[in-house]
DNA sequence: TGTACATCAGTGAACGCGCGTTCACTGATGTAC
DNA sequence: TGTACATCAGTGAACGCGCGTTCACTGATGTAC
């Protein structure tokens, strides 16, 4: 059953949305410490001032949006790195997962990698956030693997951090990559796979 | 035998130092792509258009903000990578000098993480170039060592570029340790610390 | 050493422009009876 | 169902302000003789 929205609320939706989308197509080409709010009406084809029943600030769009382009992962990242076959096949069909997501989601994608270090305090914060809890789900499924017998909570976390770092490096490798020559998506799987796979082997032998 | 400068030529490097030292002093709370020039000629004290006697735009000066924050890293990635006593050691001195480096070099170190991925195209290729050169030069290093028999070309490189991004990752967590309570920082090295371990177990047992 | 001319880093006025924010408004939608 | 009033998403004019860039300039420094 899913609530039917009133006509106006369903439009203000619409147009939130619509601020967000031309927002986040805006910041392929710069930053969101650089992003004009009149720049994002305009793109809608609303009144600047239609910017403010929605959000107060380019920062606070620029939050919103970080909830938009990782919220919704949770599931995703739980499922990668839980499905129990070969080691091999899981870090390949990862990979495969990430390169997906990036062709999907290039600009959110990108909106992640370059806010996530950028000059917005508040998106800053929402971003490491997000990470962190992915570093936390990513650990409660580590933990649940006979590998991990013997791991104390803090190695386990610290090695649950290095793949999500790790995942999003080759996301900003997939990204650059689409502006380059086709095989150059597979010299990043390449190399993902088998720096993923060191840090797998590196995991095996951790309690030598 | 240093070369003496004319009074003109010297006068006119203090204030292009100036204006970087302005820049990148701005730069701390926002991105290059929001960056003014006369922001950064009014910091300085001098007219904006005296600003390009010196760069053509702020992109420009990005550019050179670049070289100078990595530019002079070179000899200090060699001789850490290289050094050639006890890998635990090796790690933790490694760690130890990027902590410091942080501590002297904040601000361009913030420079670099966040226009990696900023939403200006020189300057990311600028940064883009120079870590590619970081990892060339580990890669030398590596291939120096006795461990790195047997390993392919291909290899010792992604090995490089893990280390660099790792390396990376390091300090721009020390960076954000700067504005926390100071045992987070002793947090950081201890993680930072135990992914390099990982990563260096990885590499011993790479070939088996 | 002194003179006459060239160079050029930095100046200051002026320009047109887009910015963020305020305010009172309009008219479609929602609600109470 | 119909009516009367309330709500509120989006409008459009207006504001003061700082922006990047142009231009002709000044005066200290450099150079040739």
């Amino acid at each position: 059953m899913s609530h039917t929205l009133g006509i106006r609320q369903a439009q203000k939706q619409k147009t939130r949305q619509a601020l967000l989308d031309a927002a986040l197509a805006l910041l392929e080409e710069q930053s969101l410490s650089s992003l004009g709010l009149r720049e994002v009406t305009r793109a809608v084809g609303v009144a600047p001032t239609a910017f403010y029943r929605h959000f107060r600030s380019t920062a606070d769009l620029g939050v919103a949006l970080v909830e938009e382009a990782l919220g919704s992962l949770h599931p995703m990242i739980r499922t990668t790195v839980s499905t129990a076959d070969d080691h091999g096949q899981r870090i390949k069909r990862a990979i495969e997962l990430i390169a997906g997501h990036v062709d999907a989601y290039p600009a959110h994608v990108r909106f992640i990698a370059r806010e996530r270090h950028g000059g917005v305090q508040p998106v800053r914060e929402a971003i490491r956030d997000q990470l962190a809890r992915f570093g936390q789900e990513v650990k409660d499924e580590l933990a649940k693997d006979p590998v991990s017998g013997g791991w104390s909570d803090e190695d386990l976390l610290m090695l649950a951090n290095l793949y999500v770092d790790q995942m999003l490096i080759t996301a900003s490798l997939f990204l650059e990559a689409l502006e380059a020559p086709p095989e150059e998506r597979d010299r990043v799987c390449q190399v993902a796979e088998r720096q993923m796979r060191l840090i797998g082997i590196g995991r095996e032998h951790w309690l030598d």
